[in-house]
DNA sequence: CATGAATGAGGTTTCATTCAT
DNA sequence: AATGAATGAAACCTCATTCAT
């Protein structure tokens, strides 16, 4: 019998995790510098200092500025791309599963403000601080989730929950949204509030904001 | 009896005029390069030659390369704030009128595509590139519409035209969908395309995209 | 007999009259400008400001900004040798004349401060504003004022009222002693109250700062 | 017992000793350069070259262009300060101690050249190379040391060894002396020349440059 | 692995000087 | 003669990146 039961993700040595945690501690100490300043005003300087290593430190961990940025997106998008993917995976109604993928988004917009914050302004400004080709792939991550909602409205529209609305429109409606919410939080303190808001709202884009239903034309 | 009946306005000199005249080409320039690099990765250097002006004589008409960005937003901000507030004045019904701002937003999206990109990236960061000062001043300019179109809900609310919503999601609701079909135009090529779905877009918010109005409640 | 009496300066146009009258207001706000902020610290735009002229009009009188200072030191301080020249004549005693020649220059330093502080700035730098050919014409002027104190003093000890004290040493004393009179009006308000110092003072230095004359050997 | 004996001072480390070594060589290359080409003229260019560094490595010791000329003058003047304080101490007769200052001040006009023409040239401009907070801070310095001989001499008018004269006129005397000493070197060329020079000018000012000793009045 | 002094390219800004009007 | 917009050289300063220790 093999003693040796250890997955290659636990044989890391003390050095190999000791230098994992320091580069986790990097990226975290960077985001909250980068969120705070915006990536073209914070310097290496203070992210090193808030880190609490040296600025040659930093160098050890990421090749550079740019892929310091990089790197703090990336590795969190990947996740959140399954985790969506996870949510909207069909077995419920897409009512309920919508319903899901805005509280998830609430909480996260709550939990991880800075990486937010960070995440909304670069995607905005294009990735502008990043090289094309860095930019492009993290644009091709975003751009999944987009294909996750519509691949799911269409179905939910053949399942006959959904009229029928033009993908870009639907898309565009729950994006917009969605960012607008994780963005200013709909002005409320707490994140039970904001959940609670989900559910008016969810009602809202469901059965229309106006008091007669006039215009609808079942085609 | 005054011969002289001309307004000051009137009388601005030969030189003057041509004053202001270059004062614009170097916001022209100045927006478009700011637009397709970024604040700051845009350089005085870059703007000047797009102007064909040297670079001294952006500082004839600016104190600095943040002021420069502060007066292309600040000159045409002011105006669509007036805009907005002509079309939203509330003498048509409420479903009129937001298809005309939506129709009137995505026409701008389209004739001044720089300035738009450069104010929703320069807005999602905060404005980090200017001083709080200046960047609390665009803001409350910013607020201003998000002000006149939840006045507006809140008037249709008592006319009878809408249901009782939360103001911050229906607001919420138009705002992002707003500036979500603002920058990706919903991927359509012509303002046209884009008109004739603005009809269908707002169809689907006021009648809902669900099949069946199930869950309406008239509280 | 000739009708045309008129000495040549006395035949200026009105053009070249007004002329000279500009030249001549342009210098003294530029000594002023210069007085206040120093020569580097000061800008033509600000000296044009200061003399209510374009800071084209400047170059029309003299040809760069180092001309501009070269030109106001030159004017006056020839007309200061000359009027040391008259004072220190020999005439009277070597005391009664240093006196008037402190006096003057005490009314000096009152009358004409944005001049003097000038002069004893740019003095002081070595002219370092100035190209070096300029530099030593002024400082020549300058050294003029030194020999005509030392030969006066040369004469007064040939005539039996100085002791033999080396020249440079007498002169270090006097020099010494004026400029610091003219740069800290040693602490005066009015120029009759410097006046009336400027007596004490020449008592002082000739006669002796101590209570008994000892060590006097009339070598 | 504890072995450490050292003190604070005595643990620098290398680097760190390597660091303050550094700051000096840069002092010490800055003094060259703004002396012989004044503040404004002197470039970081030349003053990095001078020291063999590079402009940036300027900015890990310095602020700024300011902040280096600061530096320089305060590290010493303080220092002189202290000297001039302790050679005035009241401990021998006015005449042999003012005529040690005279000799201190003479040597350090030849030892330090290039930080005295600087000290001077700075001073006499009102430190207009820096900010008003700074130029004040070295300007009280500057006064201390007229305070110390002023109050030198009151204590020697007090022992019977000096004649009443205001006390502006005794230290308008000396001081104007001193800088004028120090400037002009009194067209010596050795260090010795000057040292013999002080002992007759110390005996011109004590006893007076008159032959007779008219109008001398012990009030 | 960790440090932080040193580098130097590149940015923003200033201002004396010119010149068309 | 007078203007002031335009120029462009040159200055100061920043900071990502490197590398000897």
């Amino acid at each position: 019998m093999n003693l040796d039961t250890k997955k290659p993700s636990e044989t890391l040595s003390r050095r190999e995790r000791e230098k994992l945690a320091h580069r986790q501690e990097i990226l975290i100490a960077a985001t909250r510098v980068f969120a705070q300043k915006g990536f073209f005003n914070a310097t290496l300087d203070e992210i090193a200092h808030e880190a609490e290593f040296s600025k040659g430190a930093l160098y050890l961990h990421f090749s550079n500025k740019e892929d310091l940025l990089y790197s703090i997106i990336e590795d969190k998008v990947d996740k959140y791309v399954q985790i969506v993917n996870k949510i909207l995976s069909g077995k419920k109604s897409f009512k309920v599963e919508l319903t899901d993928y805005y509280k998830k988004m609430a909480a996260f917009s709550f939990d991880e403000k800075d990486f937010f914050n960070l995440l909304m302004t670069q995607h905005t400004s294009g990735f502008s601080a990043l090289s094309k080709e860095k930019a492009k792939k993290l644009c091709a991550i975003h751009d999944k989730v987009n294909e996750i909602v519509t691949v799911r409205a269409e179905k939910a529209k053949e399942n006959g929950e959904l009229r029928d609305f033009p993908p870009a429109a639907v898309n565009g409606l729950i994006h917009g949204s969605v960012k607008n919410m994780m963005m200013t939080r709909w002005s409320f303190e707490t994140v039970e509030e904001l959940h609670n808001a989900v559910d008016v709202f969810i009602n809202m884009i469901f059965t229309g904001i106006a008091k007669e239903r006039e215009g609808y034309s079942d085609k």
